[in-house]
DNA sequence: GTATGGATCCTT
DNA sequence: AGGATCCATACG
């Protein structure tokens, strides 16, 4: 499967975030299908990392250019996966909360101790598909960890939009129904 | 320098 | 309902 190019990420963030679902994430022989994401739009975004335009050594790579990888550490033990959007200079991303398995499933599988779903969630994904910090800064059109466009189509009717998961303290930015999914997926993470 | 809590997940 | 686990961030 061939990687989507660097162009494609350039676009508005809630776009990215659309045009995401339906999208396979590959890394090395492992990928699935994008199914759920969440827009995080900068400095305006009390929920973002770098609401305020805050910018330090973490949020730095938030500020380069879209189609870059934004690779964090959650709760001590957890990666989170984001796709920088807007252009550079604009630190916004996409979070991307879960993915459909398509191939090298028995190889996430081994990846994931315990027992449920495999790759939807946010923290079970990258560590279905090994999504360490070391590929903070990767740009996704390159392998071994890219996006790619398997022919795919998502019907724009089929896109369901609500309030992000885990942002309740954002205030305001709590309730924005900045999360897309594909509608009725059965792997969408739970909130 | 210390204190706090999180874009989560797992087990009880 | 609570624990794991540690870094980024805010504050002094």
């Amino acid at each position: 499967m061939e990687p989507l190019g660097a162009e494609f990420f350039l676009k508005s963030t809630h776009l990215l975030a659309r045009d995401l679902l339906g999208k396979v994430l590959v890394q090395g022989d492992v990928g699935g299908r994008v199914i759920e994401v969440e827009a995080y739009q900068g400095p305006s975004d009390r929920a973002a990392h770098s609401y305020g335009g805050r910018r330090t050594r973490r949020t730095e790579v938030m500020f380069g250019p879209p189609g870059t990888a934004y690779v964090y550490l959650i709760y001590g033990m957890y990666t989170c996966l984001n796709v920088v959007s807007a252009e550079a200079g604009s630190p916004e991303a996409v979070l991307i909360r879960a993915l459909e398995p398509i191939f090298g499933v028995e190889k996430m599988a081994s990846r994931r101790l315990a027992k449920g779903p495999l790759a939807s969630g946010p923290g079970r994904l990258t560590q279905a598909l090994g999504i360490t910090l070391s590929f903070n800064r990767h740009r996704l059109w390159c392998p071994p960890l890219y996006l790619a466009d398997d022919g795919y189509v998502l019907e724009a009717s089929r896109v369901a939009q609500g309030p992000r998961i885990g942002v309740a303290y954002a205030k305001e930015a709590a309730g924005f129904p900045w999360r897309y999914w594909i509608q009725s997926h059965p792997l969408v993470s739970k909130g």
